[in-house]
DNA sequence: GCTTAAATAATAATTTTTATTATTTAGTTA
DNA sequence: TAACTAAATAATAAAAATTATTATTTAAGC
């Protein structure tokens, strides 16, 4: 993914570090900005965490970002990409994507309620087959 | 409603303070800690934020809350209903219920990834008619 | 290569949340 | 209903998370 014409697009000045934010985050699927912070310390050592901060905010107020936010978790954040479902394990915060899209949710939604949506977060939880595994 | 039964039923025991929050939370449809802190302190002048935050925590490890969690908002807690659809308002942080409940979505999501789900939190995010209409 | 506005890094400050502990209270049982 | 016990509360401190401030650096346009 070209993520230097993504950032031109929302008039971001191109950077190494916005680059390597959305690098990492694509590769992560779905990252807190502790970890980010983590992963991105190592090609830049002397990054600010309000760096990370400021950068993952401006990005989800451009849409470039989606945030997903788990019960006693840290938020997490993923590329924007169709309206999905998120399933999230409320045992160990790991967030999975279902396939299932939720485009025609949302616009009904949007037609029943004068609201205009730009972001959805909808957000499954329980508990993973490999947290139950281990509980069992 | 009868919350003195609710609490027992989960094995709380039954405070005034306990009351009173579910009865505010109930009134008020969807709070943040900090509002219903706020509200309590009216009736209970001494009470702590601590326990405020301690019962809401506990009360949705039970599923007797629900959280909603709005970007760039404070997170905002329900009495636990049928799993539905919230609309948020990103400018104002005001959480609407949409009718339409989303049970087969959470039962087809379930059966089709082996997480065992518990609760929901479909939050889909934009801008308010009222909002909408200051900003116009 | 300049210039300028924006981004970064470093740091401080603020806000939010949790932990600790002494005191009080609800729920049980005699 | 008095006494006991475990849990809840309030007060406070501590920790964690987030945002603000400012000097320095850098990207983008000329």
């Amino acid at each position: 993914m070209n993520y230097t014409e993504t950032l031109r697009e929302n008039t971001l000045k191109v950077t190494p570090q916005r680059i390597a934010m959305l690098e990492e985050i694509e590769v992560a699927g779905h990252i807190d900005v502790d970890a980010l912070y983590a992963i991105l310390s190592i090609s830049f050592p002397s990054i600010s965490l309000a760096t990370v901060y400021k950068n993952v905010n401006q990005m989800y107020e451009l849409n470039i970002l989606e945030v997903i936010k788990v019960p006693n978790h840290k938020q997490q954040y993923e590329i924007t990409k169709e309206p999905h479902i998120h399933l999230a394990c409320d045992t160990c915060g790991s967030v999975m994507d279902m396939d299932q899209c939720i485009n025609e949710l949302m616009h009904s939604a949007e037609s029943g309620s004068g609201y205009r949506l730009n972001h959805s977060s909808v957000v499954l939880n329980g508990v993973c087959p490999s947290c139950q595994a281990k509980s069992a």
